[in-house]
This record gives C-alpha cells, sequence and structure tokens, in this order.
DNA sequence: CGGTATCTTGTAAACGTTTTCAAAACAACA
DNA sequence: TGTTGTTTTGAAAACGTTTACAAGATACCG
C-alpha cells in the first residue's frame, strides 16, 4: 500500500504537506500542490482512513440499530437514514438485532470500540433496558436518537408519529362512513395501554374516538397476541374474529401487514371487500397499495421519519443542538379501495 | 475515556499483558489476568476499535453494495448477509447505489479509504464497469462476491439462481396446465437476450421452454421498458397485454413485484383471477403469499444466496479459499393460486 | 546445585495519519 | 539593507494498540 511518506518522497516534500493537501488546507503554494496531486494521481495513493480515523479519533460511522431489517417499514426508514447520513459524509453500520437483547448489547459493544459518533435506535419492546443503555452512550459522548418510539422523560431526542392521533383519525374515518360496531386487531401490549410503544398509543385514540365521536360505537378487540405486526397473527385475528362478530362491519388494524392478514382472512372466508367488511390499516407501506382491494391505511411518513431522525442525530453529533429534540410527526389518512361508506 | 495504560497502570503490569489478557494469548498467570480483567471492569475499559483495527490493518468491515434497498428481496438478501457477517466477527455497511453510479463510486472509494476487507455487489446493470472495478478491487486485497450475477469470465467469485431452469421450470408449470398463449412481461434487456443479467437468462429459458415442450405454444412479449421489476411497469405492462392479447390465457412476470402488478392491471379491468388468466410470478418474496389470489412464483433461495455470498467472502478473505467459485442454486415452484388447470 | 527448557512479563518499536511549533522563506516597507 | 509581518514549510510528537524481542522467573532434570 502507498502512504502518504512515499507521496511526499515523489513530490519532494514533507508528509505535512501531503497532509494538508489532501485535507484542502489553506496556505499550500499552488505549485507545491500541484505537484502533490501529481504524484497522488501518479502512485494511486489513497489516504489509509482507518489512520486518519485513529489519530483524529473520528470514525464518521453512525449505527444504526432496528430490530428488524426485512419489514417494509424498516427497510424504508433504514433507506432514508442510510442516504441522508452518505450525503453529509457519514457511514452507516445498519443492525438489526431481530428482537434479540443479546444481539442489541452487542451490537451496541461493537459501536463503542468503533468509537461510532453516534446512534439511531429503534427500540423494541425492552424498553427501560434500552433507554438505561442510550442513557449510558449519551453520557460517554455518543449521540443518541430514537426513532419511532418516544421516551417518556425527554432526556433523548426521538422522532416518532403522533400515533394517538392516527388512531383517533382512523377511527373518525371509520365512523363517518357509518361504521358502528368496529373490530380492533392489535398486539397484547397495546391493548393494554399501558406502554409508551406507538401501539399502545394507537389503541388509546382509538378509544378515546370511539368514546367522542358517537354515542353508539362499539369497539371489539381480538385476542391479545404477543408478536405486534405479522400477516399470520393478521389472518388468525381476523379470522376468529369475522366469526365471531356477526354485525362487525369494519376492522381496523394497527398496522398494515395486520390488515393484509385480516384481509386474506376475509377472502378465505368467502366475504366479499369492501361490501361486506370495510378494513383500515396503518403505516402505508408500499405493500398496502398492491393488495386487492387496495388497503386503505393511515400512513406515516416513513422516509421523514428517517430523514429527520438523521438530521437531528447529525446535528448532536456536531454539536450544533445539545439539548435532546423530540419531533412528532403526523400521520394521514390515504382513503383507498378496502373501506367504504355503509348503505 | 479510558485506555490500556490506565489499566495497566490500575493492575501493575505492563500495557502488553493487558493486549494480551484482552486478546486471550496463552502464557498469562491466572492471577494477572484476574487482576486485569478485574482492572478493565472497575474502569469501564472498552478497547479502542480505530486503534487496534489502524494498528493490525484489519478493520473487519465488509462492504455490501446494493443497488435499492427498499424491494423486498434486497431486504432479504442483507439481512442474511448481515446476520452471517456478524456471527462470524465481521460488521458490514450497507449501501445502496440507487443506481447512480457515481454513488457507487464513492461507496467503493469509502470502502477502500475504511480498508474493508471484502465487499458484496449485487450489480447493476453496467456491468463491465463494474467487473473492472472489481477486478482491481481484488487485485489490491480486497475480497469481492457478486452477488445475483455471474460474470462471464470466472474471475470473481458468485453466487447466483439458476435462472434459466428457472424460467424454463416456469414454463413447464404454465404449459402442463393447459396454457398454450403466454403472455412473458419482462425487461427491455431481458427481452434482447443479450445481457449477462438474470432477466435475460429467465427470458431464454422461457423461449426454450416453448420451443422444447410443446410444439403449439405461443409466446408474447410485452412492450419492452426500462426498469425492470416495479409494480407500476407490471401494472401497464398487464393492463395494455390483457385488452390486446384476447386469447392468451396465462402471463408469466419476471419478477414478483411485476407480477403483482399485472394482478392489479386483471382487476382492474374486471378478471376473475384465476380463472380469467393465470399469473406466475418469480423471486418468491414474502409480499408474493399476500397477494389475492395468492401468487404462485418459482422461488429463488434469497437468503440462502446472501448466506452463501457471505461464506465465500470470508472464505476468501481468510485464505482459505484463493480461487474464485461459482455458486448455482436452483429455484423452486411454489404452486398457490394465481395459476390454474385450463378447463 | 548447575544447567536447560519453558513460561511469563516488560520494553520499545512500529502502524499512517494529523497537528503543534518553530523555522524558513518571502513580501512589504522604511 | 534592515526590520517587521505574513505565508509556507518541515520536524517531531502524538494517538492506542499489537507484537518482536529479550530478559526474568520458574520448573525440571540429572
Amino acid at each position: 500500500m502507498v502512504t502518504i511518506k512515499d507521496v511526499a518522497k515523489a513530490a519532494n516534500v514533507s508528509i505535512a504537506t501531503v497532509s494538508r493537501v489532501v485535507n484542502d488546507y489553506a496556505h499550500v503554494r499552488p505549485a507545491v500542490r500541484e505537484a502533490v496531486n501529481k504524484a497522488i494521481a501518479e502512485l494511486g495513493y489513497r489516504p489509509n482512513g482507518l489512520a486518519s480515523s485513529f489519530r483524529t479519533q473520528q470514525s464518521n460511522i453512525v449505527g444504526v440499530l432496528l430490530r428488524q431489517q426485512r419489514t417494509p417499514f424498516s427497510s424504508a426508514l433504514a433507506y432514508a437514514i442510510e442516504t441522508t447520513m452518505f450525503d453529509e459524509g457519514y457511514r452507516v453500520l445498519l443492525c438489526s438485532t431481530n428482537g434479540d437483547p443479546d444481539r442489541e448489547e452487542a451490537y451496541l459493544d461493537t459501536m463503542m470500540e468503533m468509537r461510532a459518533q453516534g446512534i439511531i435506535i429503534r427500540p423494541s419492546g425492552a424498553t427501560a433496558r434500552t433507554i438505561r443503555r442510550a442513557n449510558a452512550l449519551r453520557e460517554s459522548g455518543v449521540a443518541v436518537t430514537f426513532v419511532d418510539m418516544k421516551p417518556r422523560l425527554a432526556s433523548i431526542s426521538a422522532v416518532v408519529c403522533d400515533n394517538y392521533s392516527g388512531g383517533y383519525e382512523g377511527m373518525r374515518h371509520l365512523i363517518e362512513l357509518g361504521h358502528r360496531k368496529i373490530g380492533v386487531v392489535a398486539g397484547a401490549v397495546a391493548q393494554r395501554g399501558g406502554g409508551t410503544d406507538v401501539g399502545s398509543d394507537r389503541v388509546r385514540g382509538i378509544r378515546q374516538a370511539a368514546q367522542d365521536l358517537a354515542t353508539d360505537v362499539e369497539i371489539v378487540f381480538s385476542p391479545a397476541f404477543t408478536e405486534t405486526s405479522s400477516f399470520e397473527v393478521g389472518l388468525e385475528c381476523g379470522r376468529t374474529m369475522i366469526t365471531t362478530e356477526k354485525d362487525m362491519t369494519a376492522i381496523f388494524a394497527t398496522t398494515d401487514m395486520l390488515a393484509i392478514g385480516v384481509m386474506h382472512a376475509a377472502h378465505g372466508l368467502g366475504l366479499d371487500l369492501p361490501r361486506d367488511v370495510s378494513i383500515l390499516g396503518y403505516d402505508g407501506v408500499l405493500e398496502s397499495s398492491v393488495t386487492f382491494p387496495t388497503l386503505s391505511t393511515i400512513a406515516q411518513p416513513i422516509e421523514e421519519m428517517g430523514r429527520i431522525a438523521a438530521t437531528t442525530l447529525i446535528e448532536h453529533m456536531r454539536g450544533t443542538v445539545r439539548t435532546p429534540r423530540q419531533v412528532v410527526l403526523e400521520n394521514a389518512l390515504i382513503r383507498r379501495d378496502s373501506t367504504r361508506m355503509l348503505p
């Protein structure tokens, strides 16, 4: 490998000068600069990033800790973060913990060892622990931003959608369409409503809307389950719900993938959508636009979340913003074909 | 930050000894080892990865260069690669070029600067250039493996599916079901059939099967288009194809997302699936199992591809395998509800 | 107990940069 | 030409590890 020394020798200058040229410093005579650049080109010199990172203790690496990687939501989020970071000169180390706390631990360790400048975390359920860990990171000088989760105490920056009002507006949509008995498919934690996770907020919004918007609204929850977002769960819950609750005219699933599962359940039971039952999703992932019928959904601005999380983290890393900041974005109802006005 | 020096002082040993303990070397007295570990724990010492990477010139970083990141295929692939690498002690830098050659260039530069040990590339269309670049990388000591693309000359390792036979078997499926006039939705490059890309191989297989398997098979191609995999393109092509070719009974799309687009076109034109037209996809992404009706498809073992690409690269990096290796995996037909026997 | 082999430890030199400091070169001015 | 101020350059010291080498300690053997 050709080093800065080789370049210095070839250009007849000191390594300090080469360094100055490489890093675009002022105070280098044009002639010298040119000679150095020529030597660099001729020798095919590439600065050793390992060395300069080491010297400056700046890795330019940020970690992104996701709980999954295969879901549409995560993909979109990761993509937005990654491109934003790249354009700002940071490189991202993408890690999917798959919900395994040991893996999360291991990844955080690695990031510390690599002296990552900042970390974006989409926390999994184990919030207390994650927050503790995140605070420890912050104290040792690593910038931290949460995405898609708002911690109760605002010591850490976070970017999140207003899931409460999303749930609320989803219900408003269904109620305005004339639905009065509405099934809700949501995770177990969410149903209890105590958590700080996004699902709980959605359910709270749903409950409140049912109280506020009409006197005769009845909501029924599908039996609790633990995993909170998969197609299979939606299928299962949809099936039992549809067979049990005869006069239910609409189902609100707190996730698009859940909703798609519910749609399949409905199809499987011979129902015609949306005539026999309206279905409303939540997230606005790509997949929701390619179902049949296309899925009405409360869309989150996923890419915007990613971008804002990235820029927030960057500001923390650069020190331009020191106080934690919590950004709450609005969701938007997308009316498509899976929900219809009751006759 | 607490360094190895601090630990050495606290444990009353030399930094060399600490280093030996940290790196699990033999020849350290148990008592000493213990004392050092105690000091490490007390001080909260974390080895400076930047420093050791620099010293050893081993970054433990591998780059993964994808052209997109938001597609189900890419996500699954990235996930498989990432977990495999992590378990082997490597960290992955995930990069999506979005088809932009400048971005690809920039990423490769970064990887060189970070002294990545190896790179997995899912090449985009610009193959000649990518191969040249890949060879240059190899010569400067970086391990390179292609995934989902097999270069003509076997100087670079690659993991790919047998797209030719996949196309062939897809056609066999449709022909066995009694279909004789079959529409094919594929990219422009693929249709010309000259490229080394996966699409071309699929089309070649399709063509050959049409010749081999029955005398009266007719295939019609949808008008050529450039982007090769999106839902919108499938929608567009499906629409024109269905309205133009009246006696066509099946459509083979060379991508699941294309197929899903075609399904929507069919639904939009009031067709009943699979009664009025059978639809066959290719890839076997998650989405194909949640369409309505569920999509029959030629499934690629995407995760296996990722895993094998990762292990291949690891073997190259470790030097256990030096000669390039090209692995070809088989696809498998998944029969679902979107294809049916002609009456 | 001396000699030898083995185990354990420390010293110090790298690794390729960046950066401080001071010296050298140059320009401006009297 | 000498003085002063500015620009340009180089020497050398870091940064925190790993590791070659040598030396000190210990064990073993006759």
